[in-house]
DNA sequence: CTGGCTGTTGCAAGGAGGTCGCAGCTCCGC
DNA sequence: GCGGAGCTGCGACCTCCTTGCAACAGCCAG
């Protein structure tokens, strides 16, 4: 699927919920779809959106993005003591292993989870996020301090 | 255990790393072993202390948090929007499950995570952390929104 | 295709949570 | 005790967001 078409999809729920679709969602929605790979933090968002359109504030960037969290589109985390990096939801049957040694991030796939979340469904009436999550750990051969 | 000598045990790691052992920080590490079952922030702490010793300021609470974390005596983590919470490592054979809908926090002991944990590290070389993590999911019967 | 309601924006100020520099103080090995 | 390394309170500062507001821009009805 082609990136711009995602961003017509996702635009369409926001209209759907209320919302508008200006020139400065579209472009921070395009940045998000182009950078899918990354976990970029809001001020990087930011950047990325104004080589294109560069008045678009940065507290344009935080509303929007939480607007897109509450509407299941994205998922922020926040990591040790730096700021919330964000990422699609759809992209991310993964989840994350970050050595607190190394600093090391190692993305797993979701299978490996199944049996944890069948435990957890039947034992603790609990279901896991079942976009995102992040383990901390270590490498077990990491020599760091 | 008594407290006391709880504290005292820590107080002498302390000293051993080239740390000294002050009453502001008898105070807290007295106030960590007291309210253990409790994830107190950093504010909380600091107001716990200063009804035995008003003159302890937060920085000074911050930078012992640090230490002590460095130690690997107490863990942090930050959940959701607020800030950091801390608890002593030694008492969380457990983990926590958040549920992201109605904020219920749900303990769950080590060993559900057996089974995780061996695949972790034969195929991701992964040690999880051992003291204490972090899920994000929901109840499964959770109704807010 | 325009008018106008309503949601959105840039800007700047504000705020929470945490960090840091420093002068004075305290611990503790000697 | 004494001396120097380590710790402390204080306040300024920093980062990462959040908010109030007046101007602006979507978008739907007419």
């Amino acid at each position: 699927m082609e990136s711009t078409a995602r961003v017509d999809q996702v635009l369409a729920l926001v209209r759907s919920s209320g919302g508008r679709a200006t020139s400065a969602r579209r472009a921070i929605l395009q940045t998000l779809f182009e950078d899918s790979h990354e976990h970029p933090t809001a001020e990087q968002i930011t950047s990325a959106v104004q080589r294109d359109q560069p008045d678009v504030a940065e507290s344009t960037v935080y509303r929007f993005l939480d607007e897109l969290e509450k509407l299941g589109v994205v998922n922020s985390v926040r990591l040790g003591h730096g700021p919330a990096v964000y990422h699609l939801a759809e992209h991310t049957q993964h989840h994350h292993l970050v050595c607190s040694r190394c600093g090391r991030m190692v993305e797993v796939s979701d299978e490996i989870f199944d049996s944890l979340r069948r435990s957890l469904r039947r034992d603790y009436d609990f279901e896991i996020e079942p976009r995102h999550f992040t383990l901390a750990g270590h490498c077990t051969s990491c020599t760091d301090p």
